[in-house]
DNA sequence: CTTATCAATTTGTCCGACAAAGCTAGATTT
DNA sequence: AAATCTAGCTTTGTCGGACAAATTGATAAG
């Protein structure tokens, strides 16, 4: 053993780290609130004495993480992270691990069901009007499988939205992420599917008016089902849900 | 309107996210695998043609994002984005945006009943091994809440896993972050709260055994019921998870 | 009071440099 | 010859300085 080193290897974490861990730790602990201002790259180094470099991988991370956006004049600023952008990362993740369509629709069931639940029980009138927005909006264009398939992932996320639970509505978004770019295939290939999506809609919204939570649960179900008959037709239930597939789900983040 | 720019406006990203967006493409359509080198930063200076420093922050997004990581040796490898890292970061944004204890525990119910019946219906002998192993465990240490609470979080994550579907893995994993720290607290304040609670989990492992779904969701409910109680007598659930409160599920990620 | 102009900031990028840690391969020891 | 040691080469993390383009703020002109 060389000579005894005393006191050292503390200062484990690299510079970048620290400064970005720094800077969430005020967020987090909310002395800096969403909106407020960080302060330029500058200051940032005056105030860690670090170099510019440096600031600036840590403020990558950050950003990265959703913690901190720079505004429409590129000065920094913490924000609350976006759902959806993160959902993307999740769903990056799914697509990786190679899920399949089947863990997407089991996992699916479970949350539009709780989601649908919530949402019969606690929607407003607020929420019922988006909805019923919405759905005015699907059956105008029920022969439109793009357009119909676009506003049918509003609906879900309008009926998520109604169920007043943040949690609920951030653990189905990376499954919905994945689940519901499929819907356009399936509406265009199946005949009479935009009808029958519409008017699942339509009966989901009148079991909300009516805080029916029985029918509420009847017609998710039978929603989703549809959605998986459709689905079977052109494509496996046990194939993963695959690299090509995910450009669709991937464009839509930009 | 000065002298009309002929062609511009092309190249909107910056460098840096240029050379995370390249790398990404990469992996995720799977041109480098997981566990795959991605080269040094100076080879990647000479393939981009950009600076170093540029390259640095591209790598920094991508290392945030869970995409690449370095190894040992501090290379730079592709990676399969891990679960639990990417739900941190989710549970960080529950907590921005003020979730209360009301959410985490009704979104906790719908994810655990599905997990338990997928258990159920397809938990292998390895998994219920594994998981009569958390229980054994588990007995041994009733009266230490520390330790029973990292176990019980563990029997959960156990179970989902046993449910062979991953999305529901990844979908309870951020809810769960939160959920499951106030356990110690819990089993901690309440007399028999140890005893109850491997009580349960020993009732779970048992029907996952005998294929029981009814007796699995009927358990993780009264489990999951008992939670709620224990919790009322110390805390609201109405009240948002608070930042003090995250100090737990926050310094468990490092 | 509005508009045009101009200087000061700020960001994104580049260049070059260096210490510390890791790796490689030749030199040394057994 | 096998194991070990050592010295040199790489690579990463950090630093300092520099500059063009975009933005801001303030000042001057109408």
């Amino acid at each position: 053993m060389p000579t005894t080193p005393l006191f050292r290897r503390i200062d484990v974490a690299p510079a970048y780290q620290k400064v970005a861990d720094a800077i969430e730790r005020e967020i987090i602990n909310g002395r800096i609130k969403p909106g407020e201002p960080i302060g330029t790259e500058q200051q940032l180094v005056a105030q860690f004495g670090v170099n510019r470099s440096t600031v600036r991988e840590g403020i990558r991370v950050l950003e990265e993480g959703g913690l901190i956006r720079r505004d429409s004049s590129r000065r920094l600023q913490a924000c609350l992270p976006r759902y959806n952008k993160l959902a993307t990362r999740l769903s990056r993740a799914l697509i990786l691990h190679e899920v399949t369509f089947r863990e997407l629709f089991e996992t699916s069931m479970t949350l539009e069901v709780a989601s649908v639940e919530g949402a019969v029980e606690r929607a407003t009138e607020e929420n019922i009007a988006e909805l019923a927005g919405n759905l005015e909006r699907s059956a105008a264009v029920v022969g439109n499988p793009a357009a119909l398939a676009e506003l049918d992932a509003e609906f879900h996320v309008l009926m998520a939205k109604a169920s007043q639970n943040r949690v609920l509505q951030l653990a189905r978004e990376p499954a919905a992420q994945l689940f519901f770019p499929t819907t356009e295939m399936i509406v265009g290939g199946v005949p009479e599917g935009g009808t029958r999506l519409v008017e699942a809609h339509h009966h989901l919204l009148d079991a909300i008016k009516r805080r029916d939570k029985e029918a509420g649960v009847l017609w998710t179900r039978r929603h989703l089902q549809d959605w998986r008959r459709g689905f079977e037709k052109i494509a496996s239930l046990d194939r993963s849900v695959e690299h090509t597939y995910m450009e669709h789900a991937y464009a839509a983040r930009q």
